[in-house]
DNA sequence: TTAATATATCGTAATATTGCAATATAACAA
DNA sequence: TTGTTATATTGCAATATTACGATATATTAA
């Protein structure tokens, strides 16, 4: 035990499950917010935003980048860290999908 | 340590990252997905329809049902579990403004 | 009442996540 | 080259999650 069955849930779900973990923290949801009121993708120091140590904020990174939801370039000694504008997509469209689905269900 | 850092972020996005892990496990997925393909909110049986034994399927609806994204009303000798529209709206609409504010920076 | 059915809770083992100090890597500046 | 700066990786302790058998609860039927 302990192991989530995987297997036994159809690989979309396991996608949408991913991508839902990733933003399952509070310091990776300030991520996003923090990069979408950086003006551009370029962008550093997203260390000193937050309350937590270098090698933290790093595996925060990391994750969201393995989910897809921001993407990271090397520019010189800094890394530039974006959001990635196709899986926030993603994610509206699931739930506009839900929402809309709701509606014509009127509970 | 192992512990999140709740006390370091805001409360709204400590809400979120609950909302998010609330919706981080496939299981937890294909509940939702599930209950959106049924007529109404009358239901039952959502441990038929799961590859998990019933004491799990008990444990993933207690935390929809405490991140509020499912209702669940007792119903004689059953209990009927539907989604809660506010909750999902809310998703909707905080992609949705991520989104528009994406556009707006076009990367 | 007793039996059957549906769901919840408890207890616990296996695994995953979180956070950070220490260390490593990689690029630039002097 | 050496030093500085920015970021990544490693290792590990504390905590959280996942899954399920056993058991409890609660409603209906007989």
């Amino acid at each position: 035990m302990g192991t989530s069955k995987t297997a036994s849930f159809s690989e979309k779900q396991n996608e949408l499950a991913i991508l839902f973990k990733a933003l399952s923290h509070p310091a990776r949801v300030a991520i996003i917010e923090y990069l979408l009121t950086v003006d551009t993708c370029i962008c550093g120091d997203i260390v000193n935003e937050l309350p937590l140590a270098q090698p933290t904020v790093s595996q925060h990174l990391k994750e969201l980048k393995n989910a897809g939801i921001i993407k990271g370039n090397i520019e010189g000694t800094a890394i530039c860290y974006c959001l990635n504008p196709e899986t926030l997509k993603k994610f509206e469209e699931y739930f506009f999908a839900i929402t809309k689905k709701l509606k014509e269900k009127c509970c």
